[in-house]
RNA sequence: GGGAGCAUAGCUCAGCUGGUUCAGAGCAUCUGCCUUACAAGCAGAGGGUCCGCGGUUCGAACCCGUGUGCUCCCA
C-alpha cells in the first residue's frame, strides 16, 4: 500500500511520452497564477521603446488630452488614480479607434501649498526663508520639484497611463511662465485686471491673500460676548440711558480682541432706545478712546442688543459700512496675526491668546455684562488650515463678469457638454452668473512674480519685462530712461492663473502662438478632472480658452469638447481621504500588491460616473481574480494547440454562431456605454461576458473530453474570440491583455494599437436558442443538485412535445446531452423506464423528465410545482385583466400590447405545461 | 439662511421614454464539489414593504406633492 502511494504520483515524468508535453511541463512554461509585476515592466519598456504613445501631428483626427497637472507636493492620492485611469481608458480606446490620441503629462507648481512645504524643508535644515534672498529660495523649490515630481511621474508610469513623455509640461517651466506673464499684461492692458484696495482672505500662517475658494467654511460654536462701552456727551459728561437710567451701551460681539479697532457703534436710526445718542460718543474700554455713534439701517435692532461696534479693518460689513460713513481704519492685527502697534495693548501677541487675555481684563475691570453660546461659522486656509482672517489689502484682481458670459454661453448652447450634466450643469451655471472678481496675487516667492512695477510716487507700470517697463515708463513720464528707479512687486500670481492657461499652453499655443502643434491638437476631445475643482480650473480654463481664441468659431475655441466628472474617492466608512485619517493607501503598494491592471478594475468596476466611490481593497481582489481568470483561459486554448486534429468534424458550429453573435450583440452595447462615458458600466458589461459568456458556457461548449481533439476551426476561432476580448479589455486592463495576446498571438501587432473593427452581424435566432440551452441546462442542474444526484451519475431522460421541437437541432441538442451529463435517450415507451422514478424538470414551457435509480420526494416536487402553477396563474390573471381593460387597449402604445399579448400567450403555455406535469405526477 | 442631490438585497450600486417572465448586478451568505484552465475555482440556492404618507394614471421603483434621514455646494 505505502509503496504504491508513494510511486504512483511520480509516473506520469517517466512515463510520458515524447513531443507531448505534459501538464507539468505546461505549467513550467505558464504559471499557475498570473503575476504582474515583471510583466508591467516589460510592458511599459516595450511600449515606450516602440514609442507608441508618443504623438505627431498628421493627417488623422487629434484626440488630445491634457492631465490635470498633479501638484509636486506629494504623490498621487486615489482620486488621482480614479481619474488617470478614466483619461487612459479614453486615450487607449480613442488610439484603437483610429484617432491621433496625445494625452500630456504634467505637473503644477501650486504655489501656496509647495512654498509652505519647501519653507518647513529648510526650517527642517535650519535655514530661515527670510534669511534667504528670493533666487536662492527658488532654488531650494525647484530641488524640491526635482525630486517630487519625478516620483509623481513614477507612478503615472507605473498606474500604465499612455501618456506622451516627450511633451511633459510644469507650470513654472520658462516658456509657461512667459505665456502667464504675457496674459497678465495683455489683460492689463484690455483693463481687466486692476489693483485695489479690498478686504481679503488673509492667511496668517502662509502670510497671503487667498482667493474666495481657497476658503473653506466650519461650522462651530462660538461665544457672544456683552460689553458694555462708556457712553459721553460732547463736554465729556457720561451718558445714561434717559428711559431706563441704565448707564452706556452694551454691545454684542464674538471677537473680543478687535475692539481696539473699533472706529464707531453703530445703531438703528429707527431704534428708540437709542434715539439720545445722537452726537454722543462711545468710549472703547480698555485703551479709552473716544469713538463716534452713526445710524444706519443696517443694524438688526432685533439681533444682540441692537448695537454694532464697527472694525472696518477686520470685517466686510464694518468696512463697507465704514465707506459709508467715512470711518477712520484701525488695522489691529500684523500679517502674522498678531496684535499691532494699533492695538495699543497686548502687542504682539497672537490674536487667540490674545482674546483670552482681554476677556480676562474686560470680565477683571467690570465691563462684561454676560456672555452666551453661539453658533457661527469660521473660515479656514484650504491651504495651511488655519483660521482665515478678513484683512483690508491692496491685491491684484481680474474682473470676471466678460469674462464668465461666453463661458456660461459654451455650455449652455452644448460646445461644451458636462457629464453627468444633470448633476454639475447647474452648480456650474450658478457660480458663472454670481462670478466675483478674481484675486490674483498671492504674497509668496514661488510662482510667476506679478510683472508690475512702481517709481517712489507708487505709480505703476505694467510690461513683460522690466527693460519694457523702463522703456513705457520713460514715454509715459518723459523722463529719460536713466533716471528711473522703479521697484518690482514682490507678489507672485495665484496658480490658477497659470494652470487656466493649461490647455494651450502645453502645446506653447500662448508663448508660441498658431505653432503647428497648437493647431493641430487644440481644442482637447474631452478633459478629465474631480467635481471639486469646477470653478478653480474647469470655468476658467473655459474663460481663458475662449478669451485667447476669440477669432475663431466656437468649435475651435473651446479648450474641449466634454468635460467628464468624477466623484470623490472615500474610505469604505464614506468617509473622505485625508492624511489626517491616514485612510488613503499608497498607490505604490497597492500596484505591488494587487498588480496595476488589478487596481484599475478594482476603481472603475466600484466607479458610477460622477458618483463617489467608497474605496475598498475587495475590489482590488476582484481585478486579480479576473487577470486570473483570463490567465488560466489562455493555459486552456494553449493546451488546445497540443491537441489538433484536422480531420475532425465540425461539431461546435452552433457554440461558435452563438458566441459571434454575443461578441457582436455586446459590442454595440459597449459602444453605446462608451459614447454616454458610462466606463464602469462598459467594464462591467466585458466583464460578464468575458467570465459568463466566454469561459462558463463558450469554453465548456467547445472544450474537448478528456484526452480528445480539437478541430482546427475551433481553435482559430476560439483564439479570435479571445483576442477581441482582450482588445476590448485592453483600455481598462492594459499590462495583462497585451501580455495574454501576445502569448496567443505570436508575433502579432501590440493590443494598444490593433485598430477596433466595427460590429458584426447579430442573429438573434441564435441568441434566443443558445438563451435557451442555458436555462435548460442550468434547470436540470439545478433538478440533479435538489435530488442529490451526482454530475457523474448517468440519467436517462426523456423530453416533452416542445421540448423536442426546440432541440431538433442537433448540435443544440448534443450541447444540453453534454452539459447536463445526460447519457440514455428514451422515449415513453422504453422498457428502461419502467420500476424507475421520475423527475420532472420545467423550464419555461419546456419539460424534461429525469429518470432514477432512487426513491424521490414526490411530494415535495408537487408543491414546488403547485407554487409555479399558482404564480403564474396570478401572472396570467393581471395581464388577462389588463387586456380586457379597454383603456389599456386604447391608451397604451401598440408594441406594449402586442407585447402583453405575448405574455399571455406564453404564460398559458406554460400553466399547460405544469398542470401535464402535476398529471404525470399523479400517475 | 439659499441651492442641488441621494434613499432599491447584509454591503456597494444598476434600473434608459411609467408597461409584473423586471425588481437586477457584483461582493458577502448558504449548499455540494480538489471534475486535467482556474479552490484566486466550478455547479447550484436563498435573500428586497424599491424610506413613510398622499396624489396623477388603465398601470408607479420610475411622474407630482409632502414628511423623515443623509450628503454636497454657496453665503
Amino acid at each position: 500500500m505505502l509503496y504504491c502511494i508513494l510511486v504512483i504520483p511520480y509516473l506520469p515524468l517517466f512515463y510520458s511520452p515524447p513531443n507531448i508535453p505534459t501538464f507539468g511541463a505546461f505549467m513550467k512554461e505558464l504559471s499557475k497564477n498570473y503575476e504582474p509585476a515583471q510583466v508591467e515592466i516589460k510592458w511599459n519598456q516595450r511600449w515606450k521603446e516602440k514609442g507608441f504613445f508618443n504623438s505627431f501631428p498628421d493627417n488623422r483626427k487629434p484626440f488630445t488630452v491634457v492631465i490635470p497637472p498633479p501638484n509636486v507636493t506629494g504623490v498621487l492620492h486615489m482620486g488621482h488614480t480614479l481619474n488617470e485611469t478614466v483619461q487612459d481608458i479614453l486615450v487607449r480606446r480613442a488610439r484603437m479607434n483610429g484617432f491621433n490620441a496625445c494625452w500630456v503629462p504634467g505637473s503644477d507648481h501650486a504655489s501656496i501649498a509647495t512654498e509652505a512645504k519647501v519653507v518647513n524643508m529648510l526650517r527642517e535644515r535650519g535655514i530661515d526663508k527670510n534669511s534667504l534672498s528670493r533666487e536662492e529660495f527658488l532654488q531650494y523649490a525647484f530641488e524640491w520639484k526635482e525630486k517630487y515630481g519625478s516620483i509623481i511621474y513614477n507612478q503615472i508610469e507605473k498606474l500604465g497611463c499612455s501618456v506622451d513623455w516627450s511633451r511633459v509640461t510644469f507650470t513654472m517651466d520658462a516658456d509657461y511662465y512667459r505665456a502667464v506673464i504675457k496674459v497678465f499684461v495683455d489683460l492689463y492692458n484690455k483693463g481687466l485686471i486692476y489693483r485695489g484696495a479690498r478686504m481679503i482672505n488673509w492667511d496668517p500662517a502662509a502670510k497671503t491673500a487667498l482667493s474666495d475658494e481657497e476658503v473653506e467654511y466650519k461650522d462651530l460654536q462660538g461665544k457672544l460676548y456683552y460689553i458694555r462701552y462708556k457712553l459721553i456727551d460732547e463736554s465729556g459728561k457720561e451718558l445714561a440711558n434717559p428711559r431706563t437710567g441704565e448707564m452706556g451701551i452694551v454691545i454684542a460681539t464674538q471677537r473680543p480682541e478687535t475692539i481696539m479697532g473699533d472706529t464707531a457703534v453703530c445703531v438703528n436710526p429707527n431704534d428708540e432706545r437709542y434715539a439720545h445718542l445722537r452726537n454722543a460718543k462711545a468710549v472703547v474700554p480698555l485703551i479709552n478712546r473716544s469713538i463716534p455713534i452713526i445710524f444706519d439701517e443696517y443694524v438688526d435692532p432685533a439681533f444682540g442688543t441692537g448695537a454694532l461696534k464697527v472694525t472696518p479693518a477686520h470685517d466686510i460689513n464694518d468696512y463697507n459700512l465704514g465707506l459709508k460713513h467715512n470711518l477712520e481704519v484701525v488695522d489691529t492685527l500684523n500679517a502674522d496675526g498678531t496684535l499691532s502697534e494699533a492695538a495699543v495693548i497686548f502687542v504682539g501677541e497672537d490674536r487667540f491668546s490674545a482674546r483670552k487675555k482681554i476677556v480676562a481684563s474686560l470680565i477683571e475691570k467690570g465691563f462684561i455684562v454676560k456672555d452666551e453660546e453661539y453658533a457661527t461659522r469660521l473660515g479656514y486656509s484650504q491651504r495651511t488650515g488655519v483660521v482665515v482672517e478678513p484683512r483690508i489689502s491692496t491685491q491684484w484682481f481680474l474682473k470676471m463678469k466678460p469674462l464668465a458670459e461666453p463661458a456660461l454661453k459654451a455650455v449652455l448652447d452644448g460646445d461644451i457638454t458636462i457629464h453627468p450634466g444633470d448633476k454639475f450643469l447647474a452648480t456650474y451655471k450658478y457660480w458663472l452668473e454670481n462670478v466675483k472678481d478674481w484675486c490674483i496675487s498671492r504674497q509668496l516667492w514661488w510662482g510667476q512674480q506679478i510683472p508690475a512695477w512702481y517709481d517712489d510716487k507708487g505709480n505703476v507700470i505694467v510690461a513683460e519685462s522690466e527693460a519694457e517697463a523702463r522703456k513705457n515708463y520713460a514715454s509715459q513720464f518723459g523722463i529719460s530712461n536713466n533716471n528711473i528707479q522703479l521697484t518690482r512687486d514682490e507678489d507672485v500670481l495665484d496658480t490658477w492663473f497659470s494652470s487656466w492657461l493649461w490647455p494651450m499652453e502645453v502645446f506653447k499655443g500662448i508663448s508660441n502662438p498658431g505653432n503647428k502643434d497648437v493647431q493641430y491638437y487644440y481644442p482637447g476631445a474631452v478633459l478629465v478632472t474631480g467635481q471639486d475643482i469646477i470653478f478653480f480650473w474647469v470655468a476658467r480654463m473655459i474663460m481663458a480658452g475662449l478669451e485667447y481664441n476669440k477669432e475663431k468659431p466656437i468649435e475651435k475655441a473651446i479648450p474641449f469638447k466634454d468635460v467628464y466628472f468624477t466623484g470623490m474617492v472615500r474610505d469604505k466608512q464614506g468617509r473622505k481621504m485625508s492624511k489626517q485619517l491616514g485612510n488613503s493607501p499608497d498607490l505604490l503598494k497597492l500596484i505591488d500588491q494587487y498588480g496595476a491592471d488589478a487596481v484599475r478594475f478594482g476603481i472603475m468596476i466600484s466607479s458610477p460616473a460622477g458618483n463617489d466611490l467608497l474605496f475598498d481593497t475587495a475590489s482590488l481582489e476582484q481585478g486579480k481574480y479576473f487577470n486570473n481568470k483570463l490567465w488560466n483561459a489562455l493555459k486552456l486554448v494553449k493546451m488546445w494547440e497540443q491537441k489538433i486534429d484536422a480531420d475532425l468534424p465540425d461539431e461546435n458550429n452552433f457554440a461558435i454562431r452563438w458566441f459571434e453573435s454575443r461578441l457582436n450583440e455586446v459590442q454595440a452595447e459597449v459602444e453605446k456605454l462608451f459614447s454616454e462615458f458610462r466606463l464602469s458600466e462598459g467594464l462591467k458589461t466585458i466583464y460578464s461576458l468575458v467570465w459568463d459568456d466566454f469561459c462558463s458556457w463558450y469554453l465548456e461548449w467547445v472544450k474537448p473530453g478528456f484526452e480528445q481533439s480539437v478541430s482546427e476551426h475551433v481553435l482559430s476561432k476560439t483564439k479570435s474570440f479571445f483576442t477581441t476580448l482582450l482588445q476590448w479589455l485592453h483600455p481598462y486592463m492594459p499590462f495583462v491583455t497585451e501580455e495574454i495576446n501576445a502569448l496567443l498571438n505570436a508575433g502579432s501587432t501590440e493590443l494598444c494599437i490593433k485598430q477596433f473593427k466595427p460590429a458584426g452581424k447579430v442573429d438573434t435566432g441564435v441568441l434566443q436558442q443558445g438563451a435557451i440551452l442555458k436555462a435548460d441546462i442550468t434547470a436540470i442542474r439545478d433538478a440533479r443538485k435538489k435530488n442529490d444526484i451526482k454530475n457523474s451519475e448517468t440519467i436517462s431522460f426523456l423530453k416533452n412535445a416542445v421540448a423536442q421541437q426546440v432541440y431538433s437541432d442537433s448540435p443544440m441538442d448534443a450541447l444540453l446531452q453534454k452539459q447536463a451529463n445526460i447519457s440514455v435517450i428514451v422515449d415513453n415507451a422504453d422498457a428502461s423506464v419502467a420500476g424507475k422514478e421520475r423527475i420532472v424538470v420545467s423550464s419555461s414551457d419546456r419539460q424534461f423528465y429525469l429518470y432514477i435509480d432512487k426513491k424521490i420526494d414526490i411530494a415535495a416536487q408537487r408543491d414546488q410545482l403547485e407554487k409555479d402553477l399558482v404564480y403564474h396563474q396570478g401572472f396570467l390573471q393581471t395581464i388577462s385583466k389588463k387586456l380586457s381593460n379597454e383603456r389599456f387597449v386604447q391608451n397604451a402604445r401598440p408594441e406594449v400590447v402586442e407585447l402583453e399579448r405575448k405574455k399571455m400567450t406564453d404564460a398559458e403555455a406554460r400553466i399547460k405545461a405544469i398542470e401535464e406535469s402535476l398529471a404525470q405526477l399523479a400517475v
